[in-house]
DNA sequence: ATAGGGTTAG
């Protein structure tokens, strides 16, 4: 910083010339190449790789035309710098400004633009300082070059001592360089300065307006950015090209907005600019980004070419909208078409198996990223422990963890791996680590919080949560409303219903559907029907189509025997054409993932996993269990409700697992609701009478079963 | 003979 600062603060030896004079000199030394020049001009547009540039090299100089044709020392440099090799480009470069008394603009600019390209901007200053210093023009063509090297460095003071030269030298109006002062103050995040601009420029064309909303976008202000593409339709009539779709479509996924998307799609297909690949792919992304994965899911078939970026939008689309198995099917298909899966597809794909808890395939995928040599930076790494984490093998998540480097670990790391502890009801081992995140200087981030405060819900430390949400107050962490339910969640399954009923009240902004949904658990777990009552009517309003809040009020209902009131939720269900998700467990048997619908009629297993499931009712029964009949849904007699709890989908993937997996494995079982009090309790006699590990997975939480008890001590 | 604005993951 400060050598590239003392660099621009050189007094030139010579006076940089004048506009003028450049004028007169291009005018004077207007150029038209000879013959030879073209032979070889020609050589060296058609060259393709760095051998046979070589050879053209090599013939150039021997015919001595390095030194004497300035047209093709640029195009070889040109071609020096766009083959990568920067260090030849510049060789050559040197060498031809030897030979001549001065070096010209156009040499200067290429090699500027050279280095500008691949984000050298310490050489990029140089050569301007040296410009500046050998009086060589410094124009139009130079300036968006150098602000292009400061802007992705984050250069902004260099960048500003420029553009005071740039307004000393008369080139404050052109365009070009206004637009890339644009963007270079807008990447440095210096928006004041970059509306100022703007806005007081008298003649604005597309790059420009371009530039600012891009400015907009990036910095995530989606709606600025909408009101001022609308401005630049509406006042200056200027139509969209494919960039300034690009950007649009960008900032209008941002917002998931279903309508503005089906307008800019439809402004893409009207133009032709959808047939651009570039367009496709953020015309793709911006309908994952509404929730639209079948649309995105259109385009994506229709696109006449495909590359890696199509692909994996399209992957981590149907990922991020719950619909990971489709990733997985997609998945497969990217393997056989000629594109290659990237470390991005790798973290999309690890991703998926984590929503899914699958572990195996995430092993899987962990080996393939390895056998094929794929660089494992940070963010995949984070990936990886969150997938372990999630899929169950919490040992392999931490040594993972502890393979990053000290010094690469950001906080997502430790967010992976404190979430990873407080899913699996390690409460206070995530508390150990959250202190040590920042003794290591780790910033904690908001996610980081919302974990702190679902692992002491999880594990019962009801003093510690509230220690820690009393701490962030303190700490002036911007309070979410996620984190108000995360200790309404905490107080409510420890039975503290009134004060986590007063936190609700309390809070700052309107209670969320997650604070009341925590709360309304609540009531499930500790029979309370008139918060409940609350808490649904509450609930019935923000989300009036989440079929989980009529399931889980009707199970309070059950509970007290309150049947009309269940059968009336039931018909305002169907009245909305609400169905109860089916309940499904799954298992993993060797390579395989077996799953179990509820009273299963179609798995291949279920003649042995019944018989099994009757013989264990009776062990347990033997060994002290009572069975919980308030979890069984239906208006039956009391002896036909333990019959159907036997039926319950997690109990039958047990059964399979005792049967089917040797005595010493671990057991692992995925649900994709929360397991019942009565599965609950089941499984923990079954853990002590057979003498068996058992991990399940519900809803993002685990339970280790073993020995009679369960990890979570029962606050789950 | 050289130029400015852009898409995927977290």
């Amino acid at each position: 910083m400060h050598r590239l600062g003392s660099l621009l603060s050189h007094k030139p030896l010579l006076k940089p010339r004048t506009p003028l004079y450049s004028l007169i000199l291009s005018s004077t030394f207007s150029y038209s190449p000879n013959s030879t020049e073209i032979f070889y001009d020609h050589l060296l547009k058609s060259c393709k790789g760095s051998s046979s540039l070589k050879q053209i090299h090599s013939a150039l100089t021997t015919a001595g035309l390095i030194t004497t044709s300035p047209h093709l020392s640029a195009q070889i440099i040109i071609k020096y710098a766009k083959c990568g090799d920067l260090n030849m480009a510049r060789l050559l470069f040197d060498n031809i400004n030897v030979c001549y008394d001065e070096p010209t603009s156009f040499l200067c600019n290429t090699m500027i633009r050279a280095y500008a390209n691949v984000g050298q901007c310490f050489e990029t200053i140089k050569l301007y300082s040296f410009m500046r210093k050998t009086g060589t023009f410094v124009n139009n063509y130079t300036y968006p070059f150098v602000f292009k090297a400061c802007a992705l460095n984050l250069l902004v003071r260099e960048g500003k001592v420029v553009h005071g030269d740039a307004l000393k030298n008369g080139f404050g109006s052109d365009l070009y360089v206004e637009a890339g002062l644009i963007d270079m103050y807008a990447k440095c995040g210096l928006f004041v300065d970059c509306r100022k601009l703007f806005d007081e420029m008298s003649t604005k064309d597309l790059v420009c307006w371009t530039a600012m909303i891009t400015a907009y976008e990036q910095a995530e202000k989606p709606v600025e950015a909408l009101i001022l593409f609308k401005m630049m339709q509406q006042e200056e009539g200027l139509l969209a090209d494919s960039i300034a779709v690009v950007s649009v479509a960008s900032a209008v996924g941002q917002l998931g907005d279903v309508r503005n998307a089906q307008t800019v799609h439809g402004y893409a297909f009207r133009k032709s600019l959808i047939e651009e690949l570039c367009v496709g792919n953020s015309i793709l992304a911006m309908h994952t980004k509404c929730g639209n994965t079948e649309k995105a899911r259109l385009v994506f078939d229709m696109m006449m070419e495909r590359d890696v970026i199509s692909w994996n939008s399209m992957l981590s689309g149907y990922t991020q909208n719950g619909q990971a198995t489709e990733a997985l099917l997609l998945f497969d298909e990217m393997r056989d078409s000629d594109c290659q899966p990237t470390p991005v597809t790798a973290l999309i794909m690890v991703s998926a198996c984590a929503y899914l808890g699958f572990l195996h395939l995430g092993r899987k995928f962990h080996d393939y990223i390895v056998d094929s040599r794929m660089e494992i930076d940070t963010n995949l790494a984070n990936a990886l422990v969150d997938m372990y984490a999630k899929c169950g093998d919490l040992e392999k998540a931490v040594d993972l963890f502890y393979g990053i480097p000290p010094t690469k670990r950001n906080a997502s790391s430790w967010n992976a791996l404190i979430s990873g502890y407080g899913m699996h009801g390690y409460g206070k081992e995530a508390l150990e680590l959250f202190s040590r995140m920042q003794e290591e200087g780790v910033e904690p981030n908001h996610i980081t919080f919302t974990s702190i405060l679902s692992a002491c819900s999880h594990a019962g430390l009801i003093d510690e949560g509230r220690k820690c949400f009393a701490d962030m107050k303190r700490l002036s962490v911007t309070l979410e409303v996620k984190h108000h339910a995360c200790v309404v969640d905490m107080l409510g399954r420890a039975g503290l219903l009134q004060e986590a009923f007063d936190l609700i009240k309390e809070m700052p902004s309107p209670p969320s559907d997650g604070a009341w949904g925590a709360l309304l658990l609540a009531c499930k777990i500790h029979g309370n029907m008139e918060l409940g009552k609350t808490a649904a009517s509450n609930l019935l309003q923000l989300e009036p189509n989440h079929t989980g809040y009529y399931v889980l009020m009707s199970n309070i209902y059950a509970a007290s025997n309150k049947w009309k009131e269940v059968g009336k939720l039931r018909q305002d269900m169907k009245n909305k054409g609400l169905k109860k998700p089916a309940a499904f467990s799954m298992i993993e048997y060797g390579k395989d993932i077996l799953g179990f619908h509820t009273a299963d009629q179609e798995n291949p297993y279920r003649h042995e996993v019944y018989r099994k499931m009757e013989s264990l009712a009776i062990e347990m029964k033997l060994a002290g269990y009572l069975p919980d009949i308030s979890c069984a849904l239906h208006d039956v007699e009391e002896e036909d409700k333990e019959h159907m709890l036997n039926y319950h989908s997690e109990k039958l993937a047990l059964a399979f697992g005792i049967l089917k997996i040797d005595h010493g494995m671990v057991i692992r079982i995925t649900k994709n609701l929360r397991v019942c009090n009565d599965c609950h309790s089941a499984f923990k006699i079954i853990s002590h009478i057979y003498q068996r590990k058992i991990i399940v997975r519900d809803a993002n939480r685990f339970h280790h079963f073993q020995g009679g008890t369960c990890s979570c001590k029962d606050y789950w």
